[in-house]
Formats: structure tokens, sequence, C-alpha cells
DNA sequence: AATCTACCGTAGCGATCGTTCTAGTTGTAG
DNA sequence: CTACAACTAGAACGATCGCTACGGTAGATT
């Protein structure tokens, strides 16, 4: 009876194989750049050979597709943002700020090593430079319903303004952090960055109540 | 009779070949970064043998650090910071931001390269690298200085905070702009973080006169 | 005319690139 | 036991990598 093993698939390693091929690749990757991240290199860092690398994957493209998947999901299980609280909205606005810069503190991989596939254009496109892409829209969609239920007197261009200008934001603060330290504090700035995205609907959105502005 | 030739240096094409090769090398290093930025491919591009790249730089290091400096200057050409008009703080700070987005939008390759470079954290830095954060440290201190004069209440500290939050935008928007295109206006996306960073600083500095807000 | 310097063209060096082949090895199933 | 699937090891492939050696050519200097 073999019991537990509802699957065929056993064998011991071959699940942590793959996670030490990632795991090398990663940070090959936001050493390196795409064009940087040699199988060569990988296999070193990972100990196995570059047939085992190709075993698991079908080409350098396809690791390097799987690196941003697996990172994608780190940061996703890595932000967790705050329920439905009954703060006021630049409460809540703030807290999913707040939420953000911690998740990109504990997991930096996928915005890093998207944002330097996504500067690339080369004739043609990585695999991983489209995953980051679509993921990316689905993280500003999320956000577009967070903006619109905390502010719903906003017509869609203001929405489209808000949205656009808070992701450029968090990203340039996040690239900050990334070239030159935590110079200055990352949770702080992120405060003053949701305060500043919150304060420029309400003046797009004049019906909107406004919560105490004076401490 | 020579007559026009001031210096030794003649004989024809020396220079133009040195711009032939920084052009190409521009393009391809936009397109693939550092390491993708193979000799061959510039070589091809330009139409110009290896050896004689090899001939106006070092090596490929160099070639790159070039192409960075270049850029830069291409870039400081292309920003004309606005004089010292006579307008209120609030105008001559969304000039500021007018002109830097403008020269964002002519002159986008000095950014974009040293943001993929400032990216990658290699064991051993490219000079292009090292060259890139020097000047956007520069770049830096010009920001810091506009933001004392218009705002002279401001201590240090704070000053530090609006000018980070300031470049952070200003990388975050041109981000997007290269990712995505221009979903949105680029020039008005900079006028309204010029504007939130312009409250941003009043708020921190209560003893400024605040000049007109609502039309 | 002779020389020199600036620059281009060809060929090729050894190293590394992505990828594949083939031959193991090892746990599991029949 | 045999059979097979899951995985690893090592060697090697053609292509391309960064870079160099070397000879040629054309304006400037003498």
């Amino acid at each position: 009876m073999t019991g537990t093993q509802l699957t065929r698939r056993k064998r011991a390693n071959g699940v942590e194989s793959r996670q030490r091929i990632l795991d090398a690749a990663v940070q090959i990757a936001s050493e390196r750049g795409y064009d940087g991240t040699s199988i060569a290199a990988v296999s070193a860092r990972c100990g196995l050979p570059a047939s085992s690398i190709y075993w698991h994957f079908r080409d350098k493209d396809d690791l390097l597709a799987a690196v941003i998947e697996r990172s994608f999901e780190t940061w996703l299980a890595a932000v967790d943002l705050p329920g439905e609280e009954t703060g006021t909205p630049l409460q809540r606005i703030v807290a999913v700020g707040a939420a953000v810069a911690a998740s990109l503190v504990d997991a930096p991989d996928f915005l890093r090593l998207g944002l330097m596939l996504a500067l690339e254009r080369r004739p043609e496109e990585p695999r991983g430079r489209a995953v980051f892409l679509q993921v990316r829209e689905v993280a500003r969609q999320k956000f577009t319903e967070v903006i619109e239920t905390l502010l719903p007197d906003l017509d869609p261009a203001n929405v489209r303004t808000v949205v656009t200008y808070a992701l450029a934001g968090a990203d340039g603060l996040f690239l900050q952090r990334e070239i030159h330290g935590d110079v200055v504090d990352f949770t702080a700035m992120f405060e003053l960055h949701a305060r500043l995205v919150y304060e420029a609907a309400l003046q797009m959105a004049p019906g909107t109540p406004q919560d105490q502005a004076q401490p």
C-alpha cells in the first residue's frame, strides 16, 4: 500500500532541485540581468549540472519566466492588503501603502527583476517580460478597485490618473531604495506618498468629505 | 595652405566614426542591457569593424561608460531649467517639472540606460554605473538648491525627504512611460507631481506663505 | 619623396555561450 | 527480479563572446 502519494510522481528530490535552480537563477538574474544570467553560472551556484537545469526547464527563456512567476507568487504572499476596516479613506489608503512598502522590503525580487526586464526592448521579447507586464496589470486593476471604492465620486479618467501616479510613485520609491539604499526611511516615504495620492484624488472629486486634515 | 585646421589632428572621419559607434552602442544597450551589448552587434549596426571600436575605446566597459557620459550630456543640453522668473514658488516648481518632463521625452537614453545599469548589482561594478550614479548625484544636488531657495524655511531633513520624493516620482513616471507608453499624458503627470511635491513641502514648513491654492 | 600618424579591414585567438547527447543512478511498481 | 520513470553526471557540439595582432591606406608633416 503506497498510501500517502496520490499521484505517480515520486522519487525524492525533484522539486527541491527545481527550487535550488530557481533560487540560484533569481540571485544571478538580479545581479546581471537577462543576458548576464548564464546557465553555467546558475549551474555553479546551485551545484547541479547544466543538464539538470535543462531537464527541469525547456530553455533559458523558460527558466527566466519561471523565475519571474515564482518571485511574483512570493511577493503576492508577502502583501497582505488590509481588509475592509472601518477607518477613514485616508487611513485605509495609508494602510495599503504601508502593506505594499513592507512587501517590497520583504520580497523585492519580483519588482527588481521585472523592472530590469521591462526596461529592455529587444526585438524578440523574453517570456519573462510578458509575464511581468501581465501580472503587473493585474496589480494595477486591484489598486484601481481600491481607489474606486474609496472615492466613488471620481470619474474614470481621474481614477486612471490617480492610479498611474500611485504606481509610478511606488516604482520610483522602490528604485530609490534599490539604488541608494535606505537613505531615507522607506516606509515613511510610502506613507507620505499615500497621503499625497489621497489629497490629489480629493482635489479631483470635491464632493467627497474630507476627514481630519490637521491633527 | 592648409588654413582652416588649427590643431594637428586631421585625417577625415575619426570623430564621426566615434559618434557612429556611440550611436549604435546606445541603441543596442537600450535594447539589450549591459551584457546583451556585444561588440559584434555594435560593429554590425555602425558598419565599422570591431577593431575600429577597439581603436576608439579601450574595452567594452569603456565604451559603455562613454555611452552613458554622452547620453548624459545630451540630456543636460535638453533640460533648460527656467531662469529666475518672478512667478510664485508653485509656478516655478511646476516650470521645473515641465522642463524635466520635456527633456526626458526628448533625450530618454540617459535615464533609461542609467536605470538599467543601476538596477544590476554585479560583483564588479561597470564604470558606466558609477558614472551614472555620480552625475545623478549632481542632478540631485541641483534640485536640492532649487528647493532650498524656493522654501527657505524647510529644515535639512525635510529638504532631503522632499527631494527624494520628487526624484523618485520623476523616475517612476519615466518608467511608466518607458514601459507602457503614453497611457496618460506624461507632461500632465509631471505637473501633478510638481504640485503635490510643493504641497507636501508647504505642509512641512508652515511658516511659508501659501499662494493661491484654489483658482 | 619620404615619413609619420590616424584609422580601417581581416583573420583569428582562447573562453564561454546555450544546448544536446548519452550513460549512469535510484526510488517505485508490477 | 525486471521494468520503468525521475533525475543526475559529464562530455561535447557549433556559435558567439571580448579582444588582439597585423598589414593596409590615406592625409599631414618634413
